[in-house]
DNA sequence: GTAGAGGGTGCAACCGGTTGCATGGAGCCT
DNA sequence: AGGCTCCATGCAACCGGTTGCACCCTCTAC
C-alpha cells in the first residue's frame, strides 16, 4: 500500500507542491478536497491522481488552525487493563476510523484528578470525548460538555449524551436465579464508590433482595481487581452468606480463587455470579456472570458522539444497553446446611 | 483544578489576546513561555500572570504547525482486546504522560494494511510511533523510521530502536522442565507467522527440543483467540503429544478448555505451558507459563522514544527482557502410557 | 452584437503560534 | 564624549492549510 512514501516532515508534501505539480492554485487543491463541487469534475481528478503520485497526506494540524477541526477524539478510561474497557475501546476505535477520526487514549488510573488532568492536556486538540466510567465530579463534567461535546459510558447525567449498560435486567435475574436455587443470604462484592455502575448495581441488588425477601451484604472491595477479591473472601464467608454476586469478572475470579484456597467448592458449597462477563467463558468453573456488551457500548459511544459533531446545536441522547444472566457452572442450589 | 475553564474555541484566548492585555508584542508573549531565558525576569513574569488571569492556553496545533513539534506519539497495537497488550499500552502512557506526551492508540485488528492506513492518517500529528508487535513489512517499517522516531517492540529489525521480550530465556526453561518430567513429544500452538514474537517462540522452541532429544509437532492457530486455541486441540491430540507449548495464554485458555471438553485431564493426562503470563494466575487450573512482563516492555518503550525525541541525531538503542520460566499447576509427570 | 448570468479558478488574508533579524537603549571602556 | 557590546524586545515572515471575494471566460438571451 505504501503509507504515502514521504509522510516524513523533511520532505513534507504540501498543498503548494500538488499545486505546482498540477499546475494549478493552492485553492484549487484544497478544494479538490474539501468541497469537490466547486470544480469542474475533471479538474478535481486531475488534482486528486497529482497528490496521490506524490503521496500528498493533509496535514491536520494546519487544517484544524485553520477550520478549528481536527479530526481527533479521545477516550479516557480507568483503567485500560481492567478487561471491561479493552473491548470498548477497540471498537470505539474501529468506529471512529470509519468517521476518519483519530483517537487519543488517556488512562487515568482510577483518580479523578489525574482524569482532570488528561482531559485539560488534550481538550486543545479534540473535538470531542468519550468518557468511559469517568471518575470525575459532575460539576467538572458539564464544565467540559459545555465547551465541547462529550459521550459519557456508564455515568447518568442528564442533559449528556451517555450509553448506559443498564445492570438491572441481569441483576434481577441473578437474584431471582439465586432464591430459586434456595439462597437466603447474599454478599455483593462492591466496586468503586464513585462508579455509576457499581451504584446502580447495589441499589438493584438491595432492593430486589428485599422484594424477594432475601437478605444482602454488602462487602467493600474498593479497587476492583484480582487481589481485592481474593482478599475479601474472608468477609463474605464471615457474613455467612452462600452466595455472592461480585461488582465485575476480575473481583470474581479473585474470589473464586480466595474460595479455593479455603477449600470452599463452587458451585456445590457456594454459588457465585459475576458482572460484565468479560472473561466468562475462560474460568473454572465458567462463571455465571451478568452480560454487559462492552463492545457494543463502544461502537455506540462513538455513534453518539459523531452525531454530536455532525449535530449544528448541542443535543444529548441516552442508550441503554440491556444485560442479561448468562448461566454457567459457578451457581447451584444452596448447601442443606453452612458448614 | 478547574481544567482550563475556557479550554472551548469560542471564546478562544490567544496569543495575541494576552499580548495585548500585557502591553508587549506576540513575540514576547511567546517567548514568555517558549524561551524564557531571552527575557527579563520581570517581563516573564509578568506575562505569566496575565496569561494565567485570561485562563491561556497554548494552542497545539498552531506551535505544531510552525515547530512541527506535536507533542503527541502513537502506539499501535495489533489487537487491544488481546490481554497483553493493555498493561502495555498503560503503563507507556504513563510514562509518556511524565514527558507531557499524548498518546494516540490505533488498533490495527492484525491486518497489515490496516496498521499501514492508520498509520499513514496519524503520521502528520505525531512526532514518534510505538508499534508493537507490528505486522507490517519490514521495508515498510524502514520507510517510516527513516522520517520519524520509532520504537517496536518485538520485532527485531537491526539499527531500529526496539524492545524484545526475549522468549528463549523461559522457552529453554520449559523445554526442559518437560523433558525433565518425561515428556518426548511436545506440541507447539503457534501463533501468527508476521509476529516476530511466534517466530523466536518457534526456532527456539524447535532447536532446544532438539537438543534435548525431544520431537516437536506444530500446529498452526494463526490468530491467537480462545476459539483458535480451543479448536486446535484435536489436531494436538492427534499428533501424539503429551505436553504442549502454546503462543499465548489465551490460546493456552482455548486448549484447556478444548482439553476438559474431551475428558483429558490436566496436568494428569496432559501437560500445558502458555506464554506472556497475562492469565496465568487466573485459570484453573493456574497455568504455568513463560513470563513476559508486557507493563516493563511499555515503560522502556516510552523512554526509549523519548531518547529519541530528545536526541540531535538518530540512533537506536535495543532494549532486551529476559523471561523465566513461572511453574504452576498445568505441568506435571508424563503420563505413562498414551491413553 | 452586446449584456447578463453563472460556473470555475486564483488572489490574498487569516488561523495562532514561532523565530531570524533588526532595533533601541543601557552599560562599559578608553 | 564617543564607540562598542550586549540584552530585551518588536517586526515580519513563515508553517500548511481554508475561504471570501474578485475575476474571467463561456454560454444564453434579446
Amino acid at each position: 500500500m505504501g503509507m504515502a512514501s514521504r509522510a516524513g516532515r523533511a520532505p513534507g508534501v504540501t498543498i503548494g507542491d500538488v499545486a505546482a505539480a498540477a499546475q494549478v492554485s493552492r485553492s484549487t487543491v484544497s478544494r479538490a478536497f474539501t468541497r469537490p463541487q466547486l470544480l469542474s469534475q475533471e479538474t478535481v481528478e486531475h488534482v486528486r491522481a497529482v497528490a496521490v503520485r506524490l503521496g500528498y497526506v493533509g496535514n491536520q494540524a494546519a487544517r484544524a488552525l485553520s477550520t478549528g477541526r481536527f479530526g481527533n477524539i479521545a477516550v479516557v478510561v480507568p483503567d485500560i487493563a481492567n478487561p471491561f474497557f479493552p473491548p470498548l475501546v477497540r471498537s470505539l476505535q474501529l468506529a471512529a476510523e470509519t468517521a476518519d477520526l483519530a483517537v487519543f487514549l488517556g488512562d487515568s488510573d482510577e483518580s479523578a484528578e489525574r482524569e482532570a488532568k488528561l482531559i485539560a492536556r488534550l481538550a486543545p486538540q479534540v473535538e470531542g470525548f468519550v468518557l468511559a466510567s469517568p471518575r470525575l465530579s459532575e460539576e467538572l463534567i458539564r464544565e467540559l460538555a459545555a465547551t465541547r461535546p462529550v459521550v459519557l459510558v456508564n455515568r447518568d447525567l442528564d442533559g449528556i449524551s451517555r450509553v448506559l449498560i443498564d445492570s438491572s435486567g441481569g441483576m434481577t435475574e441473578a437474584v431471582l436465579l439465586l432464591k430459586k436455587l434456595g439462597h437466603k443470604r447474599l454478599a455483593y462484592l462492591a466496586g468503586p464508590r464513585d462508579s455509576w455502575s457499581d451504584q446502580q448495581r447495589r441499589e438493584v441488588l438491595t432492593q430486589t433482595s428485599a422484594k424477594a425477601g432475601l437478605t444482602v451484604e454488602i462487602v467493600e472491595v474498593g479497587r476492583p481487581t484480582y487481589a481485592a477479591g481474593r482478599d475479601s473472601v474472608s468477609a463474605v464467608v464471615r457474613s455467612g452468606a452462600t452466595a455472592a454476586i461480585a461488582f465485575d469478572d476480575v473481583v470474581s475470579q479473585g474470589v473464586l480463587a480466595g474460595l479455593e484456597v479455603r477449600g470452599i467448592s463452587v458451585p456445590t458449597d457456594f454459588s457465585l455470579v459475576g458482572c460484565d462477563d468479560t472473561l466468562a467463558a475462560l474460568t473454572t468453573p465458567a462463571l455465571t456472570s451478568v452480560s454487559a456488551g462492552a463492545a457494543t457500548a463502544g461502537t455506540a459511544a462513538a455513534k453518539l458522539l459523531v452525531n454530536l459533531l455532525e449535530a449544528t446545536e448541542p443535543s444529548a441522547e441516552c442508550v441503554t444497553i440491556a444485560t442479561h444472566l448468562v448461566t454457567r457452572a459457578t451457581t447451584a442450589a444452596a448447601p442443606k446446611s453452612t458448614p
